[in-house]
DNA sequence: TTGAAAGCGCTAACAT
DNA sequence: ATGTTAGCGCTTTCAA
């Protein structure tokens, strides 16, 4: 069942030490003649390495896990081809988990990940604020790397973990600051999900923002909702529903790009003009943003250098104890059709 | 560096193969006064199967090999979601491979997977029309196949392997009988690049109900086109430049929704009004064609149940020699605003 | 039902 | 520079 080292060695003449060397890289060097005529029967053979076996011996392989909520997202899929990409250009193959932003599954899936003995783990969702979910992540994590395993999240996963941080609060701040600049005072903001940390994130930038404009953000101008066009609909009916038309919002920042589209689209059905009526932006900047009606102003976040950069990172995590690497990468401010002055 | 199953069965007071039987699943059975010995001494230890060594000893592993031309694409992402779900249901972690499309990276990729000792491989991507191509991937599937491997495509991919079968043909055909219904007499059609097999089934799928309904199609009606938004507007701007107002045609054909996006995009730029000037039409059905303006008619594709079945079929895939598994699945017209009768 | 022992295919000391 | 020889951690006959 598939050619084995030996039979190569046996073939080629040589022992089976020789021809691992020859064939897997090694640090010692094998005599040229030696090494072509092993190449040969291998090749003749039609030799393939057993991952299994390398990774037994190695007490390692050539794997690296990637934890994220849901492959289908289009976050997440760009995530997931910067990951793919800076893998494979270290000669690692990507081993896909999938945790639907459950804390429970997402340990389990470390713990997998941890059995299979994958050189890195790559957390790209963002962390839980439930205080029991998050210190058992962390306390699996830290097991992992106690073992040798290497981490990196995308968005900061616990203080000694190394993570690559695209600049949430900074740039919701400036979408904030930006929309205030287009003489916004209205706003209403959707959030993500209450039980993601980065949703507080880039609520407090917005948040900041507009205190330092004097704008106040009530509490029932802040809505949270799952970063779906479902969950967009549903949470600017809430907020449009729940009070009369001369106190909506002249701005709404849906802080995802999905949810802005869910609310682009009930406004839409509503023939609530937008921009005319409430300008709508997003974040995240997904390639379909560009392509919504209106064009949706969004605050782009280097989705697939999170990802590669993530697993640089995670490759290079020194042993715990060490000070953990931390890459910020920027998030800038996109502005199209879907914002605009604030009708008067 | 990680608890070793000896190390349980020593702490359990047991043998090694016990320990085995106990932990993870075998044939034999073992007593209940044991098995719940070695279990409370495998919690407390932290005991983790090495993936590795159990891979070598059962010479399989628990992973499904997923090659595809690109992650960060929709559909391959839709496709992914299904595949990972189903691949988690049986047990298993999907091993990602990227292949842009590039025939040879995919023949690299089926090796390296059949290096790994993958359960099962899953090829998401269309065949390649280029026969030396075609036949270099053929015969690593087989050879992968012969080596107890298991194979299944998404879409045809070698008469001797399983595969589920969108009906891209016949959802073509619908399309474009559906439009003809609708009284458009003059089509374009943007269909996929060359090099993909898929390309031609849905070329097929419209030219015959073309053909059927007295509706000729010119070689100048017909582009191909990469299945990008900037596929889709460079195609749509030959098309439209290359002749005369009067000669437009009424209906575009973009046998992908992508292509279909910078078809929209490029109308919207040049203020060709769509449908009233010309209808458009897509296929897949990708999640974000429903928020196009207009929304945008399409074929939809089961894509995620594309996923999941190919590895049910993969996992279910019987030895070579056995007529290979076929799983058809539907595809159907979804009518939205994008097209419409056609200016008369 | 349990244990002893022989691999699975490869790597890495260690020896030569 | 090459070969010998132990393992890596687990499963699985085979005996008991």
């Amino acid at each position: 069942m598939g050619v084995t080292l030996s039979e190569v060695a046996r073939h080629a003449g040589v022992s089976p030490a020789t021809a691992s060397r020859a064939l897997n890289g090694s640090a010692r060097a094998v005599g040229q003649e030696l090494a072509d005529r092993v190449r040969a029967s291998a090749a003749e053979l039609g030799y393939l390495p057993n991952a299994a076996a390398q990774a037994l011996a190695r007490s390692t392989t050539a794997h690296v896990g990637l934890l994220l909520p849901d492959i289908g997202d289009p976050a997440g899929a760009a995530i997931a081809r910067g990951v793919s990409g800076a893998a494979a250009a270290a000669g690692l193959l990507p081993l896909l988990v999938e945790t639907d932003g459950d804390p429970d599954a997402q340990l389990r899936g470390i713990l997998a990940l941890r059995g299979q003995r994958v050189r890195a783990v790559v957390l790209a969702g963002s962390a839980f604020t439930d205080p029991a979910a998050a210190r058992a992540i962390d306390a699996a994590l830290a097991a992992y790397r106690a073992d040798g395993g290497r981490v990196a999240g995308i968005t900061e996963q616990g203080a000694e973990h190394a993570c690559v941080l695209p600049e949430s609060e900074a740039g919701a701040a400036a979408l904030a600051r930006t929309m205030a600049g287009l003489g916004h005072r209205r706003f209403a903001v959707i959030a993500g999900p209450r039980r993601y940390r980065v949703s507080a994130d880039r609520l407090a930038g917005v948040r900041s923002a507009l205190t330092e404009a004097g704008i106040g953000l009530g509490p029932q101008d802040v809505r949270h909702a799952e970063p779906t066009r479902a969950g967009g609909r549903r949470a600017i009916a809430d907020l449009l529903d729940g009070r009369p038309v001369e106190r909506w919002p002249s701005c709404v920042l849906a802080l995802a790009d999905l949810c802005a589209t869910g609310v682009l689209a009930e406004l839409r059905e509503r023939g609530v003009p937008v921009p005319g009526r409430i300008s709508v932006a997003g974040f995240e900047d997904l390639p379909s943003a560009a392509d919504l009606v209106p064009a949706l102003t969004t605050v782009r976040l280097p989705l697939e250098q999170l990802g590669s950069e993530a697993v640089r990172l995670a490759l290079a995590d020194p042993p715990p104890g060490v000070a953990p690497a931390r890459l910020r990468l920027p998030a800038r401010v996109v502005l199209r059709a879907s914002t605009g002055a604030p009708p008067r």
